[in-house]
RNA sequence: GCUGACGUAGCUCAAUUGGCAGAGCACCUGAUUUGUAAUCAGGCGGUUGCCAGUUCGAUUCUGGCCGUCAGCUCCA
């Protein structure tokens, strides 16, 4: 610690480029008061050279000096970590017996966990709710104090999960507590000035959780919760919630018959006749769009684990494979293949390629299994057996950048296509990881040359890359901004060494080629989660199980309407006749629950003038009466449908 | 896998303080022939997830199993 008595006086420059010069160990609180007093209501923390710190740390350092307020994105997270103090303090108050553990702010709010000996109940959610609220009005400053380890040790004899963190404090760091009225708590900081800054909040939920996400360690109770600055934030967010409670694909899965699950197969999809027609559309564009430049293969599902052994899997990853029984030996040699990788190098392998073969780029749709806990599954979004859009490029170093760019394009103008904006994530060398320094830096060099090529923005991961290179991840943003991490483009160096793969340069000598892994949609069963969730189940034309639907007014112009379907058949729309005895308004209301893009109402009109009346998806009761002659509709539909449009462009 | 909650008709959900399990929708039949978001009537439909135990009696209570859901990554 800086023995702030004797160093030389701190010069802080406010952001209007004025300085201010004051003693070390001065609190940030001072500082903001001599800038203005209200400022000094308004303020929730301060920023020192980019580093974040409320107004109750003492100033030890020189340079940028910024006040946060409200307004600032980060001061949400000293809220939020605020928050989850004053949720301590209601939880001690009403469960004294409640040992703690963290309680940070994350994405969407704050936790905190909790050793208690009875889990908690969504009753005591609400008491705690209601005694934060009280806190909250008794207006409690944090104040911060620093203490040695002695003395710390001291304040939290009852809090062993405090201690056990406390002892692995390094020497050198400044051991922090923080009070506000009866709670005290070992914490870094920083905290808004005191509790009633807190006003619009709310406690979500409650879940198990590992202390420090280990699993071999006891078990706390979580809860959840989330805070924000202005109420109509805090409704948004509520809303937002709801919103995405209302897209859950699992939910429209089975309102508009797409797919279930059965308990005989945990973790499998059955895919019903609709919910096919969107898995083959899907992997029809793909096709289509990997027709000129890629080469589609398919490889077997089992394999000897000897192939296991050589790609390391067997030793590292057998806990996910679904193990199969070899009768004649009486041993699980085989296994189920989780990855394509390995089936991709034996086929590589098979045959002497020259380097003007490369990149050479294998695609394959075979089904994978992997052996996901069973808490861990989830709808579509976490399963068993699934399908990826894998590829595999086998290519020369010099290559690198250009493939990187090429596939880069592809995958970002296939996320395009349906809507779905992308972040990328650079990530580079991790810890644990093999091959030279050397080669990495070749490697995250070439990458991210391709990378900025594109000018595109990037965020960088460092040490998130796999072990055998680094990689880059898409993000995508749904319809409703919710992130999900879906392509991927992986550098792999060590694949080509492991399996011995080669490929015969100008010099007519054997050389090593490098291997990218590309992943587009990642698994389509999740992709197709993702797309009924971003268009909440109203899917463009071109996706839509059924496109068009015909609905005759009476049977008298069931010649008519039949006519009618036969020509969108025949021109390849996905159509179906519904000419049941119920009213129009019912099959209306059927259709649209349905979200079929296009309702055609065909009566005497119609039937005497060759038209057809078209029902918008999504017009609601507003709908106008857009009468086409059914020549031109069919054209426009199937226009719609070929140049995969994203909204409803077939009607008058 | 672990913690917690849940599992009743195809779906959404009632009910049973341990005593004949019910509604709406869907489905079937009939009537109705409808001009754009639910026409009327009747009917079919259940080993209350599975297996044990307690009990005169279990869908209800107890235990085990299976499945589903929330979470187990955010770090004083």
């Amino acid at each position: 610690m800086i023995d702030s008595t004797q160093a030389a006086a701190l010069t802080l420059t406010l952001p209007d480029g004025s300085q201010r010069t004051v003693a070390p160990g001065t609190m940030p609180s001072e500082v903001v008061k001599s800038i203005g007093e209200r400022l000094l209501m308004a303020a929730v923390a301060v920023e020192v050279n980019g580093a974040i710190q409320d107004l109750v740390t003492p100033l030890r350092t020189s340079g940028t000096f910024r006040v946060l307020t409200e307004r600032d994105a980060t001061s949400l997270d000293v809220l939020r970590h605020s928050a989850a103090h004053i949720l301590a303090t209601a939880v001690r108050r009403l469960r004294p017996d409640a040992k703690i553990g963290f309680g940070p702010s994350i994405d969407e709010g704050f936790y905190y966990d909790f050793e208690v000996a009875e889990p908690f109940t969504p009753d005591d959610l609400a008491a705690f709710e209601s005694e934060m609220r009280k806190v909250v009005a008794e207006k409690y400053p944090f104040v911060r104090e620093e203490v040695s380890r002695a003395q710390a040790q001291l304040r939290f004899t009852d809090d062993p999960l405090k201690l056990e963190r406390l002892s692995e404090l390094g020497e050198d760091e400044i051991i922090s507590t923080y009070t506000d009225g009866p709670f005290i708590d070992l914490c870094r900081g920083p905290h808004v000035p005191d509790t009633s800054r807190l006003k619009h909040f709310k406690l979500t939920h409650t879940a198990g959780a590992y202390w420090r996400g280990d699993s071999k360690r006891q078990m706390l109770q979580r809860i959840y919760g989330t805070a924000f600055f202005k109420k109509d934030e805090l409704d948004a967010h509520l809303l937002r919630i709801e919103e995405a409670r209302k897209r859950d694909h699992r939910v429209l899965g089975r309102q508009l018959d797409l797919f279930m699950m059965h308990q005989f197969s945990p973790g499998a999809v059955f895919w019903t006749e609709r919910g096919t027609v969107v898995y083959n559309a899907l992997n029809d564009f793909i096709r289509e769009r990997q027709r000129d430049d890629f080469h589609e293969i398919k490889t077997p599902l089992l394999y000897n684990k000897a192939l296991w052994e050589i790609s390391g899997h067997w030793g590292k990853y057998k806990e996910n494979m679904f193990l199969v029984l070899d009768n004649e030996t009486g041993e699980h040699d085989f296994s189920l293949k989780p990855m394509n990788c390995p089936s991709h190098y034996l086929l590589y392998q098979s045959k002497k390629h020259s380097y003007r073969e490369l990149p050479l780029r294998y695609v394959t749709f075979d089904v994978l299994h992997r052996n996901e806990l069973t808490g861990a599954l989830s709808g579509l979004t976490r399963v068993r057996q699934f399908q990826q859009d894998d590829c595999h490029v086998f290519l020369r170093e010099d290559q690198i950048t250009d493939e990187v760019h090429f596939l880069l394009k592809f995958i970002l103008s296939y996320y395009e296509t349906f809507g779905l904006t992308a972040k990328l994530k650079f990530a580079t060398r991790p810890e644990v990881r093999i091959g030279s320094d050397e080669m990495w830096d070749r490697a995250e060099s070439s990458l991210k040359t391709a990378l900025e090529a594109t000018g595109m923005e990037y965020e960088l991961k460092e040490g998130d890359g796999a072990f055998y290179g680094p990689k880059i991840d898409f993000d995508v943003l749904d319809s409703i901004g919710r992130p999900w991490q879906l392509g991927t483009i992986q550098l792999d160096y060590s694949n080509p060494e492991r399996f011995d793969l080669t490929y015969v340069g100008e010099d007519n000598s054997a050389h090593r080629p490098v291997i990218i892994h590309r992943a587009v949609s990642g698994s389509l069963e999740r992709f197709i989660a993702i797309l009924i969730e971003h268009f909440a189940g109203a899917f463009p034309v071109w996706l839509a199980p059924e496109q068009v639907r015909v609905l005759p007014i009476t049977d008298e112009y069931n010649g008519y309407a039949e006519q009618v379907t036969k020509q969108l058949h025949d021109a390849g729309i996905r159509v179906h006749l519904d000419a049941r005895s119920e009213t129009l308004k019912y099959r209306v209301a059927e259709g649209a629950r349905m979200k079929v893009p296009y309702m055609v109402v065909v009566g005497k009109r119609e039937a005497e003038q060759g038209t057809v009346s078209v029902n918008v998806r999504g017009a609601g009761k507003e709908q106008k009466a857009n009468s086409l002659p059914l020549d031109e509709f069919v054209s426009r539909v199937v226009k719609e449908d070929k140049s995969r449009t994203l909204t409803l462009e077939a009607h008058g």
